[in-house]
This record gives C-alpha cells, structure tokens and sequence, in this order.
DNA sequence: AGTGTATATGCACAAAATTGCATAGTAAAC
DNA sequence: GTTTACTATGCAATTTTGTGCATATACACT
C-alpha cells in the first residue's frame, strides 16, 4: 500500500489538488507510479483522517471547488520512515512481451502492429519527459528539492530510449525470421 | 485479467503442473509477468473449468501428487484470439525510483543502501537469463516454439543491463551532490 | 535431534485496483 | 446547435492481488 507514500511524496513538491495529482501520476510521476483518479480521491480522503495531510477548499465559479492538499509535518515524517524500508522489487505485467513469447500460437500481423505501436507511445513518452526536463530543470539552480525529481526523470528518459531501442531491435528480428 | 493467458502461454511451451509453473513465473517468465502461487492455482482450476486446459494427476510417492495441465485445441484458439487484443502499456510500481523522487525529504543513506540492493538484485536476475540462454538456446536450431522465448528473453536481458547501467549513474549523481 | 530447504497443493481473508457510473459547468470546434 | 474536451470530485460493485495459514514428506546440513 504505498499509494499513500506516492501521494505524499508529489505533496512534498507543493501542494495539490487530486485533479493536479491525477495529472501528474499520468505524465511525470506516471513512469514508475500508475494510479487513476478514483485511487488518488479515495486515498487523500484516507490521508486526511490519518492528518497526514491538510485540505482546504478553495472556491470557483463555473467548474467544482478545488480541493487543495498540503502535506503536513506528520506527513513528511511518514515519508522519511518510509523511505527506510526496504523496497521491493517492482511488479511489472507486460502483456506484449506475454504474446510474444507465444510467437507460435499467435497472429504475427497483429503483434508486429502491437509492437510498432508499443514504439511510438514509449517515442511519445519520452518527448515528454524531455520537455519537462528542458522546461523545468534545464540551466535553472538545481536545489535539493527537485535534485531527486530530476534523478527520476533522467531515469524515466533512459528507460524510454532503451524500450524503443529493444523493441526496434526484436521488430527487425521478428521480420528477419518472417522472409528468412 | 490476462493472468489466464499468462498461464495458457507457458503451457504452450510444454505440459506443466501449479508448482512449475510457479517457478516459471518467478524466473523466465517474471521478468514480465509476476504472480504468486496461489494466483496460480486459482487460475488453473478456472481454466479447468472453462476447458482451455486438461489436467493429469500423476502420482507421486514421498511427496504430494503432481497434477499436470495440457493446453487443449481451445486453450490455443483463446490464446490466438487474445494475441489480435491492443496490449496496454505496463503499469509500473517502482517504490525505489518513489523514493529519489522525494530526495529531500528521506534518509540519503538507507536510498544509497536501497539502490546498490537494487543494483545487485538485477545483476543476479542478468546472470540468470544469460544462463537460461546458453543452456536452452545457445548452439541450437531455432524452432518457432523457442523463437518467441529468446526474443523476450534477450529482452529481458537487455532490460536487466540497462537497469544496471542506469542506476549506477544514478547512485554516482546521488554521490556527486552528497560530496559537492 | 533439530533446522532449513525443496517439493506440491490449496483455503480464507484482507487489501488494492479496475470499471462503470454520476454530476456539472465552461469553452472551443464543427 | 450539437458534439467533444477539459475541469473537478466522488460512489458502488467487481476483479485482482497479497498475506497468512495448513498439510505432508524427503534430504542435506549443523
């Protein structure tokens, strides 16, 4: 159960409503933590009563009230007890790597789409990642608080290259014995 | 729930009971599908019961029967249905990469500590499937049931190195930051 | 003699995640 | 003028995972 710890640790950036964080578990924190919304509302609600957050609405007209969250001094000292446990290694379920390895059993077409497909969404992950690097972190001071955000998108951006390049790379195989 | 199909694709390999299998999926296969043991064996019965596998107590004395799970001619068109499915991108869950994101608020020590583990934790996975390698593939004719398990096996080699290469770097910038 | 590891299967319960639905206004596109 | 997309929150039901327990034997190590 560490959504509750992936929460607090985008609150230690700012504070944020669950809309905010929604997004960003999709774009950048997204790459090594998936939640959807219904996950992160459910949660804050858990973090409020545990006081490891603090919520204050904050009113609009047209759209719904924003619910910002701020995380507290309990909340930050949760994190630091947290960070010494050890972490496990992470669960990964990757369906396409599953079909291929199949190959015999399975529609060749279809997974050489599957596959080119797979290529262009890591190719727009990583544009992504790239512009937040340039936008947020490019010839700017580097202080000890985004030290560890700018780690993790270096991270991110690698892993993304390796993806294209590996599934380029087994693409060009799976043509090589398809005419060979 | 493609953890069916996770099951139906290493019987397409060979015939092979709860306990196999289990280890399959801590090996070979884990790389990119994890599953418990019980997951397992409640997947099987199910699989039983819609007919996509056969099973075969096999008696054993000493230690408990083996019951043996062949795929049948349905268990195969499912499998081949599956594969015409768009897979979804993998949700990952990495509480390591969690932790460097919240640089400033966690213990430097122990996240040095967690990530040379980590470092360690895919050196053994990578010395694993490289001796999966040679001992199944290596110098052998290439048939189309094994094409589709070295392809995502030297996937996962390739992954296992890249997470090695990155986190070193990543363990020297943490270093970098903690002497300058 | 006792401890740990491996073989082999499975139940029951708890925790977490996914899916579908619901609300409700703004604003741009077609 | 209607569809689509974005902002913003949340409930309910189902599905999937994880944790702990239970059973039973053999073999190696200390």
């Amino acid at each position: 159960m560490a959504l509750a710890e992936a929460i607090l640790v985008c609150l230690t950036e700012k504070p944020m409503s669950g809309y905010d964080l929604a997004k960003s578990f999709d774009a950048s924190v997204g790459f090594f933590w998936r939640a959807s919304h219904q996950q992160i509302y459910r949660e804050l609600a858990k973090l409020r009563t545990r006081g490891l957050v603090q919520s204050e609405e904050i009113s609009q007209s047209g759209k719904p009230n924003r619910i910002v969250h701020t995380i507290t001094d309990e909340g930050r000292s949760v994190v630091r007890q947290w960070s010494l446990k050890q972490p496990r290694m992470p669960s990964i379920k990757d369906d396409l790597i599953l079909k291929l390895y199949a190959f015999d059993d399975i529609d060749m077409n279809a997974m050489i789409e599957h596959i080119s497909h797979r290529i262009e969404q890591h190719e727009a992950r990583l544009q992504t990642y790239q512009k937040i690097k340039i936008r947020y972190y490019d010839g700017q001071t580097l202080d000890r608080i985004k030290t560890g955000k700018l780690f993790a998108l270096e991270m991110g951006i690698e892993n993304e290259k390796n993806q294209i390049r590996v599934f380029t790379e087994t693409l060009d195989k799976i043509r090589a014995v398809q005419s060979g």
